[in-house]
DNA sequence: AATTTCCGTCGAATTACTTCA
DNA sequence: TTTGAAGTAATTCGACGGAAA
């Protein structure tokens, strides 16, 4: 199901991080479970963050965006960037990780339980999937660069023994004692590939890409 | 049934802002 | 204190699909 989390696992954490919310997971997965069902009034908008708390700072600096009002979307137009409070980063991250699209209904739930705008809970989705592509992006990067590095090698290593076969032939007395080369059913290197490549996980890029984006392309399947 | 229009949502690109080293 | 980089919320734009006319 989740597996591209564990690419995400990465920018994630350095986001998370700031707000430090020490295994606050399970935590979070059963409020947001009870909340999504249930609204409470008790869970405080972001707005609202008690003095000295992280989320404080989403209101730094006047004409913030957070808040439920619809009347002040935009106003005079200023474009202030609030900054998700812990809890609210929390519990949209555990959504996400249940659902990576919204359907109106979950949305609404979101922005209710959050105190947030419809508008922000989509934005947020947005961005999330976004960043997760950007990330799978340098993963697959990463590994497209290690097959390359060991294509090279190999084809270092193959130039280097075609070289060698051709001085082989090039010196008579070694070469009148080797077999004919019609009967030489298997150059040697070629039969060591063979027997190694049971052991090889993976070939090719070309081959294992591919799996990755066939996992990710099921799961949005299964999501949707 | 086919076409058009409207609406909601998406991804991609970009901007604007915050935080931190 | 200033500055640049990184992270991310928000905006814009074009494309697409589904529902209604």
């Amino acid at each position: 199901m989740e597996k591209e989390d564990l690419s995400l696992s990465l920018s994630l954490s350095t986001y998370t991080n700031h707000f430090a919310p020490s295994s606050s997971s399970s935590y979070f997965r059963q409020r947001m479970q009870w909340n999504l069902l249930l609204p409470s009034s008790s869970d405080r908008g972001a707005g609202e963050a008690a003095p000295g708390d992280e989320a404080g700072e989403a209101e730094r600096g006047g004409c913030s965006s957070q808040g439920i009002s619809d009347e002040d979307e935009d106003g005079d137009g200023c474009r202030k960037k609030l900054r998700l409070s812990r809890d609210q980063s929390a519990v949209l991250e555990d959504s996400f990780k249940e659902h990576t699209t919204l359907n109106p209904k979950l949305k609404a739930a979101l922005a209710k339980q959050l105190n947030l705008r419809p508008r922000q809970v989509e934005v947020w989705f947005q961005n999330r999937r976004a960043r997760t592509k950007l990330k799978q992006t340098e993963v697959d990067c990463e590994f497209l660069k290690k097959c390359c590095e060991n294509l090279t090698e190999e084809n270092r290593r193959l130039h280097k023994e075609v070289q060698e076969l051709r001085a082989l032939k090039l010196s008579p007395q070694v070469y009148m004692q080797m077999t004919p080369p019609t009967t030489l059913t298997m150059c040697p290197s070629c039969d060591r590939r063979l027997s190694n490549s049971t052991a090889t996980a993976v070939s090719s890029p070309a081959e294992a890409l591919p799996q990755h984006r066939r996992l990710r392309a099921n799961e949005s399947l299964a999501n949707s």
